[in-house]
DNA sequence: TGTACATCAGTGAACGCGCGTTCACTGATGTAC
DNA sequence: TGTACATCAGTGAACGCGCGTTCACTGATGTAC
């Protein structure tokens, strides 16, 4: 840190990635405007080109940096199981834990058609939570997903579950899960993602 | 029908619902235009207005009218099915096949916040699918999900379970499920559903 | 059947707005010597 | 340590565009008598 006014900003990216995820939380992929952004922080509304190639570059790097967080956010609950099917049921509350904390964000990661995905960088951070979703079900099941068909069923089945879980969550659908308390709703949550696995 | 080239249009609300669609499947939510919709409809970009207030009104008409024939696609699936179980895995699979064939509609009902839901048709249309989903938990369980805890959950399962590989799918994400042929990605499809609702 | 008139459903010009992008610029920083 | 210079990361004015909305208008339709 040089001075408050300085001229350069030091670490302008970082700021745009970061006022971007607050830009997406309060408009919506919809009305989502790279103006808006460099408004949010402080700088001439044509910086960003300086990082970024134009809106989708940046909507694109916001949305890798997000799949690596979401990650972070399935490997933490994780990290306190040791069983397989546990594992595999912490992760899917980590998936979740995720799309209820940043849902503009996980919108824009799984429905945006505003994303480059042939870029790397997003690329590669997606494949990277695919790649857990797949371990956990080897570990569960034995068997491979891109070998065996019951273990490609076993994913399909987990995936769906825990997305659709997520999507209603966020859009405040299923009034019935949020009248449960907040332990019982854990609780409950466990026993739903269960259901999407083999039986024990 | 008076000629071809007539002033009146004769139904342009129809035709504006129409077209509507079609520009909300070409260009998704996110880009979604009233001129483009009037264009579409070959009319000049004011007309709408007479038949919408704005844009959220054309759009929660829009989507009032697809819940409508979202419930009319579980209904086409359930009549041919007599069992409670049959019957509640018909309807789930009706739900999916109407969301990969409207997937920008089928979004807009359930992901975007340019819907008015104080709309009386929009709020009736979508309580009517919700109730067919209520009804056919009570026909499985014997309990109403208002009443009962396990009849809840059973809803919330069935429902993130169903709603969730329609986002899937309609994302192509799990290519698993692409690459089985027609007939046994149907039965697949089955399996999963079955998996969300409670042991027979 | 004919006429007068009200209502309805369109037109097209005009508005102001926010957007993304471009461009010449300039202040700050880093490096070579 | 000091100076010259290249590079980097910003600025702010300008552009053209498509958007939603408003408004005075007019042609078509329906109704009363």
């Amino acid at each position: 840190m040089v001075g408050d006014a300085r001229y350069h900003h030091g670490d302008l990216r970082a700021a745009l990635l970061r006022e971007a995820e607050a830009e997406l939380a309060e408009k919506g992929v919809e009305a989502f405007s790279l103006r808006g952004v460099a408004k949010r922080a402080g700088v001439s509304h044509a910086a960003p080109a300086h990082h970024f190639r134009d809106t989708a570059g940046l909507l694109t790097a916001l949305a890798a940096e997000g799949f690596g967080r979401f990650l972070a956010a399935q490997e933490a609950r994780m990290a306190r199981e040791t069983a397989p099917r546990g594992r595999f049921i912490a992760s899917g509350l980590g998936y979740i834990d995720f799309a209820v904390a940043h849902p503009a964000l996980f919108r824009l990661m799984f429905a945006s058609a505003r994303l480059d995905w042939t870029d790397p960088a997003l690329c590669a951070a997606g494949g990277r939570v695919f790649a857990l979703l797949g371990a956990n079900v080897e570990a569960l099941r034995g068997a491979a997903p891109s070998e065996d068909e019951m273990a490609r069923l076993d994913l399909v089945s987990a995936w769906a579950m825990v997305h659709g879980l997520s999507e209603l969550m966020i859009s405040g659908r299923p009034t019935a899960l949020m009248t449960l308390n907040g332990l019982a709703r854990e609780e409950a949550l466990r026993e739903i993602v269960g259901r999407a696995l083999p039986p024990q």
